[in-house]
DNA sequence: TCGACGGTATGACGTTCATCGAACAATCAT
DNA sequence: ATGATTGTTCGATGAACGTCATACCGTCGA
């Protein structure tokens, strides 16, 4: 079973965090991370991207080591999930202004 | 005497704004801007960046066009400064989210 | 008017980045 | 075992970016 690391979030910059979320791409798979809930890697996030399998790869890995998420591995499945709760501590009030609307 | 346009806010997209702060030389400016008053641009922001003039001048240029600054010329010294009420309005919570520490 | 001053625009250079196809790796079903 | 599925890694390519030195431009003071 393959192990990807996400980086403890005492080494997680802001800088870094901002850089990962200035792309078109990766800032909307944030938002759609929004509840934090683990979410498939493949099927409706990015049907609409029309991106290669090998470039959704590349923005999961940078939203991985920028600290934004969390990959987890099931058997060959991969979900991937928003650090809210840890981002939240360390980064009080960015998530939720990136994220969709007011949660209402 | 020259003009320097600032975007309209409607017209701000949020991911344009985050990759402008996804750079450790811009953040730290907007940082220091962060009580929204006009800051002149030469002396002390700089002088510890220990870049150049130009690529100072391409920063700022790069912020305002962003959307997060403004600037404000008299005579021949320019003033930057930090939209912060219209970008407290449109993207709430951000700008906060990045500035240093709480405001106390 | 003429220089000095504060700042911007231009062009160049090396690095990073987003993207893709193809190869690879790990797991599940048969 | 074998093949299909799910996703990552590698190598390449073109665009964008950060940086600098130089040239340029508007303004102020003598």
């Amino acid at each position: 079973m393959t192990d990807y690391p996400s980086p403890d979030m005492s080494g997680v910059e802001l800088v870094d965090v901002l850089r990962a979320l200035g792309d078109p791409v990766r800032l909307q798979i944030v938002r759609r991370l929004g509840d934090g809930v683990p979410c498939p890697k493949t099927p409706e996030i990015w049907e609409d991207l029309n991106l290669s399998k090998s470039t959704m790869s590349h923005h999961f890995r940078t939203l991985r080591e920028s600290g934004l998420t969390r990959t987890v591995v099931h058997g060959r499945t991969h979900t991937i999930q928003l650090r809210k709760d840890e981002l939240a501590e360390k980064f009080p009030g960015l998530i939720e202004a990136i994220l969709p609307d007011p949660p209402r």
